[in-house]
DNA sequence: TAGGATGATTGGTG
DNA sequence: CACCAATCATCCTA
């Protein structure tokens, strides 16, 4: 042990007891005398060391004196000197404790996805990624452009706030870390501190900074998740469809009571026609099934209502087809004989009707269907006897298609002679139901 | 604002 | 895989 470090522990010995003597009184007042004997350099030295460890007990301008006043004191070379010394050995420990920060894994999938949403990144068509996906997501429909550009308005709320605080953070960051630098080079007057040491103390406030920005972050992430479920989720933007599309969906599902199973042809043309997805039939046509059939009674007016206007629309497709008949051939082709609905193309009356009516349903035959829609309005017209006690279970469109089960009867054998629409024969349904 | 209407989803079935 | 039945979540209207 060299003459400085046991003078170290000799001041150490005298500032404890010092400290534990004098407690929270005043300072003494700093010597100015040549302490040339022992007793006095000691207690010059704990003086020192008293100033120094009470240092933040007073006040701002106090500190500067007594700062001042140490940094020119005649004591103040050798005591640094041997600060100098401890550090040297305690700095390799430092070193040896520097741990090489690896990029942090959470962070950097946090940035990912924020890159990914177009909350960080370049900022002209942010977001555009996710709401494509988000179109793609719903499947299409007329409205969304609107759920779009709302989709990206606030999308662009978050990035914007985002980006406030994440400059917020920085600015903060950046002026902690030059006042630190500054306190730290101010200390390095008193007490040894290497630009290596300056460096790693920049380095833990950027740690700590960025342990907040990865929170920042997070939250920013959470509420885009947030946003995009929102948007995304299908049940939470539910739309009803158009009166237009409701009343096709209606005609087609009144007029084909009997057996309401559109063939996938047949949702294709029905989803176009409505302007909505397949599937948006199917379920249409699931819930009208389920529903219907629960509740037939309450659903019998518009049953009649649509019967009604199929009966119009028969009526006007009969008078085509058979002016038609007339004038053109005296033989429908494949119309085949009386009674018979087995139609190549679809046997689909509906269809045909809404082709005979200047639609543009494929593949409808007009030809084909004139005994079809003849045996239709005749249907028809003779159930309006039963209109006026609908309720009572004998109107127009009695679930007489319904089996014991609450399920729709297997059209391929003949049903009900309410079916209004269809014979045996106009099955094309692509289920087995 | 309550309650019915309605489109979508989910779990089960054949 | 299409369908049923139940259910959810939202829309709409009195």
């Amino acid at each position: 042990m060299d003459e400085q470090s046991r003078m170290l522990q000799t001041l150490a010995g005298v500032n404890l007891a010092g400290h534990s003597v004098q407690g929270g009184m005043a300072l003494p007042p700093p010597h100015g005398h040549d302490g040339a004997d022992g007793d006095g350099r000691k207690q010059d030295i704990g003086d020192i060391l008293h100033q120094i460890m009470t240092i933040t007990d007073q006040s701002l301008d106090e500190a500067q004196a007594k700062k001042h006043a140490l940094n020119c004191h005649r004591m103040k070379p050798a005591l640094f000197s041997v600060l100098c010394e401890i550090k040297e050995k305690t700095g390799l420990s430092i070193r040896g404790a520097q741990e090489e920060d690896p990029p942090d894994p959470q962070l950097m999938r946090l940035d990912n996805m924020l890159l990914a949403e177009g909350v960080s990144g370049p900022e002209k068509g942010g977001g555009s990624a996710a709401a494509a996906a988000a179109a793609a997501a719903s499947g299409g429909s007329s409205d969304n452009s609107i759920e779009h550009s709302d989709y990206r308005a606030k999308l662009t709320q978050i990035r914007q706030i985002y980006h406030t605080e994440l400059e917020k953070y920085e600015q903060a960051c950046n002026e902690f870390t030059t006042h630190v630098m500054n306190l730290l080079r101010e200390q390095s007057r008193t007490r040894p501190i290497s630009p290596k040491e300056i460096e790693r103390m920049v380095g833990i406030i950027h740690r700590k900074f960025s342990s907040i920005q990865m929170q920042l972050k997070q939250s920013t992430c959470e509420a885009v998740m947030i946003l995009r479920s929102r948007f995304l989720d299908a049940r939470r933007k539910r739309r009803n469809f158009s009166k237009q599309a409701t009343e096709i969906l209606n005609e087609y599902f009144y007029s084909h009571l009997s057996n309401p199973y559109p063939s996938e042809e047949a949702k294709e043309e029905l989803a176009k026609k409505c302007s909505i997805t397949v599937s948006q039939v199917s379920n249409w046509f699931g819930n009208k099934r389920i529903r219907y059939k629960k509740n037939i009674g309450k659903f019998q007016e518009e049953a009649n209502l649509y019967a009604a206007k199929t009966a119009v629309t028969a009526a006007h497709a009969v008078a085509a087809a058979v002016q038609n008949n007339q004038t053109n051939s005296p033989t429908t082709p494949n119309s085949g004989s009386s009674g018979s609905f087995n139609l190549p193309n679809s046997g689909d009356m509906f269809m045909n009707m809404q082709s005979l009516n200047g639609d543009s349903y494929q593949g409808a035959q007009v030809g084909a269907n004139v005994q079809s829609q003849v045996d239709t309005l005749r249907h028809v017209i003779n159930q309006t006897g039963g209109y006026n006690d609908g309720l009572g279970g004998n109107s127009l469109y009695s679930p007489h298609n319904l089996n014991a089960n609450g399920g729709w009867q297997d059209a391929t054998t003949p049903s009900s002679v309410t079916s209004p629409t269809e014979g045996p024969g106009s099955v094309h349904s692509d289920t087995s139901n």
